[in-house]
DNA sequence: GGTTGTGAACAAATTCACAGCG
DNA sequence: CGCTGTGAATTTGTTCACAACC
C-alpha cells in the first residue's frame, strides 16, 4: 500500500519528539487520513498494536522498516543526465534515506566522462556490467520522453526490475518490474484543471450548457503556435501544454 | 480526472504525426489504459466523438487544452531556493508548457538578492505583493519538510489557492484550495517495498515467510542494520499476487 | 460495416460500527 | 473503559456489453 511511507516519515517524526506510544486515531490525524484506514493498513502488516493502548511507536517503526526494505541500500543508476537528471544526482534526498546514486549514465558521447556530483557519467551501454558490479536496484529514467520506453527496456534487460520515471511518456514494463512514475508537467496540468473549472462557470455540466448544441466540425486554430512545418520526432510544436517534464539528454 | 493531461500528451504526438482521427480503442492502448475508461473519461468532456469513426485529434484537443485550463498562462511562484527549488527554476519545462516561473522566494536574508535562472530572489514576506503584481497562479514548495505547512498556510493567506508540494510533510489546506504532491522519498520506498515483497525469504537477514506471530510485546532494537534472527511476526502471507507493481492511478 | 456513449455488472477502496481484548 | 482489528456496508472506480448512431 502507498500509503506505508507517509506513516513511517509521521513515526519517525514521532520518534524524534520522544514520543513512544501513539493511537490510531492521532496518526490518523497526523497523516492526514481517516483513523480506520490507518488500522486496515497497518494490519495488513501484521498485529503490532495493543487494544486499549495503541501502537508502540518504537516497536511499529521497526516492523515497517523491515516491510518498507529500508533495513538494507538499494542503489539507483540515474540515466538521462540534462537538467534534471543532474539536479537529481545533486539532490541529497536520495543517499540520506538509503538510495544511494550508485551511477550516472547518459547515451550522449559528449556527457560521458563529466563528473557531476562525485560520479564520472558512463555510456548507457555500460549500464548491464554497472547493474552488476554495483548492485543496483533502481533505474532513474531522467531522459527526454521519446527515449524513455528504450531506457526502460534497457534496464529492465540489465536486470534493473524497479523503476522511477520523469520522463512524461507512458511506459511500459513487464508484470515482473515495478515502474513508478512522476511527472511535473501533469501535476500542473492537473492543478489548472481544477482551477480552470473553479473560476468557469460551474464544473463540466456547466460547460456543456454553453456548448453550442449544433456540431462544429471545424476546430478554431488551438491557441499560440501552431507550427505545422516542424520537424517529427519529438516536441509537438502544437498548443500549449506540450509534453514536458525532462530535459535534453 | 487525472487521466485526461495524459491524453492530452498521446493526442500532441499523435498530431504530431498528423494522424488526425483516433478511436478510442488505438487512443488506450498508447495512453496505457482500458478502451472503456477513454470512452468514460472523454464523454466526462462532452459527446466529442463520431460513432464509427472516432474521436478528431484536432479537435478533442482543442476542447481538451480549454478544459484544462491550457488557454492561458498560469504563472509560478517556487517557494524554497535550496537545491530542489534552484533546480526547478533552472528547469525549462515550467515555461514552456504554459507555467512560467514568475518569482522566487526564500526565508533566508542570505538568499535574497540573488539571481537564479534569470529572477532574482525575494523574500517570504513579499509573497502577498508578489502574488497581486504578478497573478500568480500556482505555489509550488521545495522548502524542507518542517516548514512546508506554515509556506502553505502563506501562500493560501497570499491568494495562492493551487499548490504543488515537493516537501516530504503532510500538508493541508482549505477545501477551496488544490493541493498536489510531489514525493522523491516516498516514490523510491514504494518501489523497494513490492522489490522487498518480491525477494522475501532470501537476502542477508532470514526473514522467510514463516509466520508464527509468537508475542511480540518486547521491542527490538530498531537501529539501522540490526537483524533479529528470530524477529516473530511477519506480513500475512494473504493476497498473493494482489499488488500489481505498477503505475496505480 | 465500425465505433461511440452509457447503463448495468463488477471490483476495489473506503468507511462504518462493533466485537474482543488489554 | 479505550482502542485495535475486522467483518459488513457503502462509496468510488473500472470493465463489460450493447443499443444508438454514423
Amino acid at each position: 500500500m502507498a500509503r506505508l511511507p507517509v506513516y513511517l516519515r509521521t513515526l519517525l517524526d514521532l520518534q524524534a519528539e520522544r514520543i513512544s506510544n501513539i493511537s490510531s486515531e492521532r496518526l490518523a490525524e497526523l497523516a492526514g487520513v481517516n483513523a480506520a484506514k490507518v488500522r486496515k493498513d497497518l494490519s495488513f502488516l501484521g498485529s503490532y498494536g495493543t487494544r486499549g493502548v495503541g501502537y508502540d511507536v518504537e516497536y511499529l517503526l521497526f516492523q515497517m522498516s523491515r516491510e518498507l526494505g529500508l533495513t538494507k541500500d538499494w542503489p539507483v543508476v540515474i540515466v538521462g543526465i540534462g537538467n534534471l537528471g543532474a539536479a537529481l544526482s545533486n539532490y541529497g534526498g536520495f543517499g540520506d534515506r538509503g538510495y544511494p546514486v550508485a551511477a550516472l549514465v547518459d547515451a550522449d558521447p559528449s556527457k560521458v566522462g563529466r563528473v557531476i556530483s562525485g560520479h564520472t557519467v558512463r555510456h548507457l551501454d555500460d549500464l548491464p556490467d554497472l547493474v552488476a558490479e554495483l548492485g543496483v536496484a533502481i533505474g532513474v529514467i531522467a531522459t527526454p520522453a521519446d527515449t524513455a520506453q528504450e531506457v526502460a527496456d534497457r534496464l529492465i534487460a540489465a536486470g534493473v526490475t524497479s523503476i522511477l520515471n520523469f520522463a512524461p511518456a507512458v511506459v511500459s514494463v513487464p508484470p515482473e518490474a515495478s515502474l513508478r512514475k512522476v511527472d511535473l508537467s501533469l501535476e500542473l496540468q492537473i492543478l489548472s484543471f481544477y482551477r480552470q473549472r473553479e473560476t468557469a462557470g460551474e464544473g463540466i455540466e456547466g460547460l456543456d450548457a454553453l456548448e453550442p448544441p449544433e456540431i462544429p466540425r471545424v476546430v478554431a486554430a488551438p491557441a499560440p503556435g501552431s507550427a505545422p512545418g516542424t520537424t517529427p520526432g519529438d516536441a509537438p510544436g502544437t498548443t500549449p501544454g506540450t509534453v514536458a517534464g525532462s530535459v535534453p539528454a
